[in-house]
RNA sequence: GGGGAUGUAGCUCAAUCGGUUAGAGCGCCGGCCUGUCACGCCGGAGGUUGCGGGUUCGAGUCCCGUCAUCCUCGCCA
């Protein structure tokens, strides 16, 4: 084999006339008797050998023995194309290589699927065959832009002090969260390591450790049911420094962010591509924050796509209250949520069967139906319309700020959380419609400013709304409460608070310093500022109601490292498939992942999970039981 | 765990109401062609209709089960 002198997609009209030898597969041959062409691919590009009866007869009789997938290298000169022979169609169009030494290196089968560009085939086939699947250009061009995002960011992060450190993969079982996956330990049977779900009790210990500041590019495993933006084993690229402010954080976190789209952008492999990152622009920093309460009054979810910022969901709770339709009244009266979404001059668009669609969709979020209502000049029209006397079709169209032929659709429950989903879900599907959801604008903001605590009503529990170690933005407040649990005698943490006179409204007022990265409705990165102090961790665990001989034997490593000496901390962590996801306009994680499993978390070319030797078990005294259905 | 969709040639799909020998395009194989670039032209091979059972004179088609893939609800602090 000769050496390989340059890369097929580089030569260039500055090659012509030297002589380069080139390696890779035959994309194509088109065979026109005497004269042969032979488009070769590698990583680079494609770049077309030519053979001719009246240079060497000899040479084109070997291009039989070159077919489709073969890998073959080649020597000759590059030389320029007649005006007539050019194409635009490759980079490397103006030349080709009239080939002196021509070398079959390998033969291959033909592939199960074709190495096209505009592969159109079942999912399923090309995770069989993903290495023939990973020849494609689009798979190439993705790992090349994965690899050049996380280059990017540990450009960044190298830049700003941080240290890289790997964390156990091999790690224990946390009760808490998603399922773990285990694995069994030879030297202590009977006994389980588990894969990390994050790096997250780690990454705080290396801050107690005075690293200063950490990142890891992390692998992350749960073990839960998959979904088109989910997998089992995915990747994070995590941060975490000390004696940061919540802004400190931020900034920090938009500069990568900022160098992952210049890096990208600047990137001259990906050239040839058509994504959404590439067509976005600069970013303006710093970005838009915005409070978890507007996002959820505007657009009923914590993670708004602020490309249709405009459309606005209306709180007709207010309203609702004295009105005449009861199913609205009955919601509103319970303490529920009554909400509308104001469809700019789409009441005709819309068919009664559609509208139909709409409201099955809804029920199939819990709702009890999904109300809608034309704007006319007169007033409203509409299924319900009738039980709306006319003062109040009045109010509400004030309160829509509606014209004459919106349509407006409303969702009233006594549950919030079931209103919120419903129009959430409206809000896009309406945007979608209305054309606003441009994959190729970057609508990019922090939701700020989160809940503290989520209080569920059926066993009178609170929860932390991110996680127990987030650190609150009143720590005496939290403390104050704290005090009233632990002097109360009823049983629930919650009914002592209640009873030693603090306010369900007060604690659900408590916010926390946790801060989530949006873009285009998806969360990229989310982090917060944590608690580095044993007292007012022991605060928050009190008021969530895991005691002190929980709290040691589930966190005790951490209580007891937070007393060593702990330096105030805080970190973000973002999902680096979802995010490269939405740089490149894809819907699917599979097609962001070099090795994918299948949604059912299977491994469809090296065929995993399988089953293991008994010897196996044995020594690691495990037995098995066929599955029970 | 629940719901939905799909499964026919190597690939993408078709096959009428259950009816004769399951078709097409691409790919593949052979031949021809001296400027192609999705080359073209001529010819050819290729099928356990995912798997198992049932109904029927007869099943790709209907029924039951099962497997796989995809989407979705639950789940994912």
């Amino acid at each position: 084999m000769r050496t390989r002198t340059h890369r097929c997609g580089e030569l260039r009209k500055q090659h012509v006339g030297q002589s380069v030898t080139v390696c890779g597969w035959v994309d194509v041959k088109r065979d026109r008797g005497g004269v042969v062409f032979i488009l070769l691919r590698d990583v680079s590009g494609k770049v077309q050998l030519t053979f001719s009866d009246e240079r060497d007869r000899a040479l084109v009789e070997q291009t039989r023995d070159a077919r489709h997938e073969y890998v073959v290298s080649a020597t000759g000169k590059v030389a320029l194309r007649d005006d007539a022979n050019r194409t635009d169609k490759l980079t490397t169009g103006e030349v080709e290589i009239i080939v002196e030494h021509f070398e079959v290196l390998n033969t291959a089968v033909t592939p199960a699927i074709e190495v096209r560009d505009d592969l159109k085939c079942d999912p399923e086939l090309r995770l069989k065959h993903r290495f023939i699947d990973l020849r494609r250009r689009p798979m190439q061009a993705m790992l090349q832009a994965r690899a050049a995002l996380i280059a990017a960011a540990r450009r960044v992060l190298d830049a700003e002090s941080f240290i890289e450190i790997e964390t156990p993969i091999l790690y224990k079982r946390t009760p808490e969260g998603a399922r773990d996956f285990i694995v069994p330990s030879r030297a202590h049977q009977g006994q389980f390591y588990a894969l990390p779900q994050s790096p997250q009790l780690f990454k705080q210990l290396c801050m107690i450790a005075g690293l200063d500041r950490y990142y890891q590019i992390a692998r992350c495993f749960r073990d839960e049911d998959k979904r088109a933006d989910r997998q089992p084993e995915f990747t994070q690229i995590d941060i975490e420094m000390s004696f940061p402010t919540r802004d400190d954080v931020m900034e920090l976190f938009e500069k990568v962010v900022v160098g992952i789209f210049e890096g990208l952008q600047s990137d001259p492999r990906l050239r040839d591509q058509d994504w959404p990152v590439l067509k976005a622009g600069k970013l303006q920093t710093p970005f838009e924050r915005m409070d978890y309460e507007t996002a959820m009054r505007d657009y009923s979810i914590d993670r708004p796509d602020l490309r249709s910022r405009e459309l606005r969901l209306t709180d007709l709770s207010g309203w609702a209250k004295g009105c005449s339709f009861n199913a609205f009244k009955g919601a509103a009266e319970k303490g529920g949520l009554v909400k509308g979404l104001r469809c700019p001059g789409m009441a005709e668009a819309f068919s009664t069967g559609q509208l139909k669609n709409l409201e099955r969709d809804a029920k199939g979020m819990g709702a009890t139906g999904l109300a809608n209502l034309k704007v006319t000049a007169a007033g409203l029209e509409g299924g319900i319309a009738k039980f709306i006397p006319e003062a109040e079709q009045k109010a509400m169209i004030a309160a829509f700020n509606a014209q004459p032929g919106d349509l407006l659709l409303i969702c009233a429950h006594e549950k919030e959380k079931i209103v919120h989903a419903v129009m959430h879900n409206m809000r896009i599907m309406v945007a979608d419609k209305l054309g606003l959801n441009d994959p190729n604008t970057m609508a990019i903001a922090w939701v700020i400013n989160f809940p503290l605590f989520e209080y569920r009503e059926e066993d009178q529990k609170l929860f932390a709304s991110h996680h127990p170690f987030t650190l609150p933005q009143d720590v005496a407040g939290v403390a104050n409460m704290a005090r009233a649990s632990r002097a109360g005698n009823a049983g629930s943490p919650m009914a002592r608070m209640l009873d030693g006179g603090v306010k369900l409204d007060d604690i659900l007022a408590l916010r926390n310093n946790q801060y989530d990265l949006v873009c285009n409705g998806v969360e990229i990165a989310g982090g917060s500022i944590r608690m580095h102090r044993t007292d007012w961790q022991a605060d928050v665990f009190e008021l969530i109601g895991i005691t002190k001989e929980e709290a040691e034997k589930k966190f005790g490593f951490l209580m007891s490292a937070l007393a060593h000496g702990a330096p105030p901390h805080g970190g973000i962590a973002s999902g680096v498939d979802r995010l490269l996801m939405l740089l490149l306009g894809l819907d699917n994680i599979a097609d962001v992942i070099a090795f994918p499993k299948s949604a059912t978390g299977r491994d469809l070319m090296i065929d995993t999970p399988n089953e293991v030797e008994p010897a196996l078990l044995k020594e690691l005294a495990i037995e098995t039981r066929p599955p029970v259905k």
